[in-house]
DNA sequence: TATAAGATTTACT
DNA sequence: GTAAATCTTATAT
């Protein structure tokens, strides 16, 4: 059974849950239309301890009530008023533990994601937050969807990912030095020839 | 009730 | 490379 059932997400680190999610793949089955791809970037959001996440230091409102949620559903907000952000909620009830998915890799229903986001290439398809959001047709609507439902869940299709091919941290990033480069807690897979980067100058 | 900031993307100079 | 778009949430009156 591909797919990754509620036990993956209760786990406590994480961490350790960020990088497997890494090679993972990540479907939305979303009006009738099937779409997914390969997670090649992610991003952990350590609760409490995480001064860029939304529930450091146990703050708890309206938006972050979901994180407090059990592992396995998903967190999607609303950013700038323009991007929905899909995040993995992990870990047990109580502990505000997320995963941002960061980039996909598209397979799964390409041309259902270039309608979505309207464009005519696969080149910078799915290569932000916002974006892989946009591709995979997930809005606000989908804020606490169970993971383990039929909407939008994760499939290990035994790809393996070896330590060496993660990059963590953001220190060595040569792309994303855009703002910000706070967070220790990003990983993404080498892809040696074809990357599917942000496509910036 | 009102104001400020934000886990970003896109377009333009 | 720089700046604008755009709206929800959080924090302060």
């Amino acid at each position: 059974m591909p797919k990754l059932q509620r036990s993956f997400y209760l786990r406590e680190d994480v961490v350790q849950i960020s990088k497997e999610l890494l090679g993972k793949y990540l479907f939305t089955n979303i009006n009738n239309k099937l779409t997914g791809g390969i997670i090649i970037e992610t991003e952990a959001y350590d609760g409490v301890k995480d001064s860029a996440c939304h529930a450091y230091k146990g703050r708890r409102t309206q938006r972050t009530e979901i994180m407090y949620h059990r592992g396995g559903v998903g967190y999607v907000y609303l950013c700038y008023g323009i991007h929905s952000l899909f995040n993995v909620i992990t870990n047990s009830k109580d502990t505000p533990e997320a995963i941002l998915i960061r980039s996909i890799l598209p397979v799964e229903g390409i041309d259902t994601m270039l309608k979505r986001r309207n464009k005519s290439t696969e080149k910078a398809l799915t290569g932000g937050p916002g974006t892989v959001s946009q591709a995979l047709g997930i809005s606000c609507d989908h804020n606490g969807t169970d993971l383990i439902g039929n909407s939008i869940w994760i499939e290990d299709k035994g790809l393996v990912i070896q330590e060496k091919d993660i990059t963590s941290g953001i220190r060595v990033g040569v792309e994303s030095a855009g703002r910000d480069g706070l967070l220790p807690y990003r990983f993404k897979i080498n892809i040696g020839s074809k990357v599917l980067e942000k496509g910036r100058s």
